[in-house]
DNA sequence: AGATGAATTCAACGTGGTTGAATAGCCCCC
DNA sequence: GGGGGCTATTCAACCACGTTGAATTCATCT
């Protein structure tokens, strides 16, 4: 006989996981305009309507796809030493996750869908604030930390901005080392420094 | 007899303008994502077909209509002057332009459509290189002007990006005069300082 | 075994960007 | 002063997209 097309396939079914997993794929590669529904679909052979049921809508599969796969991963291991070169180890440690090959495209992907999508703001925002501001100001002993933390989180990001989605020279070329010196007393500044 | 529909319209065309006009309003108001040709076209009364040819794609409009209408607005005006301190000048004006109610909603749509649009990322590109970093770089003493202008440059996209786009607190309600305070020294320091 | 619920597909709707052909007004040249 | 060509303008259509609603099949619980 034929096997069915519509309704329910055989077996257990972990297609919800390889659809997610499409999406991280088209979302950090393609951006979030020229990933589509269907295109995921295809990539995990699925009607498009099943990634509907799933995840509701294209922003709610964009959600699911890069907030779990941000990187809480250990930014604050290096509030651990002495407050007066956390400085250096922080922008170091920024500048790693936003080139480590599995970290890097996903950040950039949030970021470019900035102002397209509702939640890439949000997921940003969570970001700085929850995970990078957020345990910061806790180790920070001046005063107002949050204040200061949250002006070093933006130092980053600018640096950040400038160097991997906009490329913009000679920032683009500039080694890690190079930046980790520049930068680095900057935010050493917002952290421990005198803000007026 | 019937007033035609299809063909040239009669007097002088000035549809053009009335096009553009009615880009840069939805643009700067709806985001890129949210602005349609055809509702571009219907606020301008007007076939969507005609955005087309003047425009050749909805790339192009946003291009067209943001491109001429970014702040070639004397950002180079705080150049002259000592430049011990440049710094604040700079962090002051820049300010401006992000809340100027005519320029700091276009910035914001161009900085938001990053990554959605290859030319936003180009138009950024040009803005932070031709218009800030360039003439800045010229007038500093020190070595490596270009560098030195570009981390500048990136300091203060990252407190706009996060003060405007993100809203993220407690960076949102901070005052001008408090942002100058704090984020103007860093910029002096990029400017004049030693970078190691 | 029957019922309940979840997984899955199909077909359709509405909207959006884009295209190709067609028409109508303007201007230049002989 | 009439004809040819350029440009502005519209119309109709195409195709891909996000989204929806009903229908079908499988797994599981009673």
């Amino acid at each position: 006989m034929e096997t069915s097309k519509t309704g329910r396939r055989p077996g257990t079914p972990q297609t919800r996981e390889a659809i997610l997993e499409a999406a991280v794929a088209s979302f950090v590669e393609s951006g979030y305009a020229a990933t589509t529904i269907r295109g995921v679909a295809r990539a995990a052979d699925v009607d498009p309507a099943l990634v509907m049921h799933f995840f509701g809508s294209k922003d709610g599969l964009f959600d699911a796809a890069l907030r779990a796969a941000m990187p809480v991963q250990e930014l604050a291991v290096v509030l651990e030493g002495d407050v007066s070169s956390l400085g250096a180890r922080l922008t170091r440690r920024y500048l790693e996750v936003w080139e480590s090959p599995d970290t890097g495209p996903r950040i950039r992907a949030i970021v470019g869908s900035i102002a397209s999508t509702p939640t890439a703001a949000q997921i940003m925002r969570d970001f700085m604030t929850g995970e990078l501001a957020g345990p910061l100001a806790k180790s920070l002993p001046g005063d107002r930390p949050e204040r200061r933390a949250i002006l070093a989180a933006a130092q980053l990001m600018g640096m950040a901005f400038a160097r991997y989605l906009l490329a913009v020279e000679p920032m683009a070329s500039m080694t890690t080392d190079e930046l980790v010196i520049s930068v680095g007393p900057s935010v050493q500044r917002y952290l421990t420094g005198d803000l007026g």
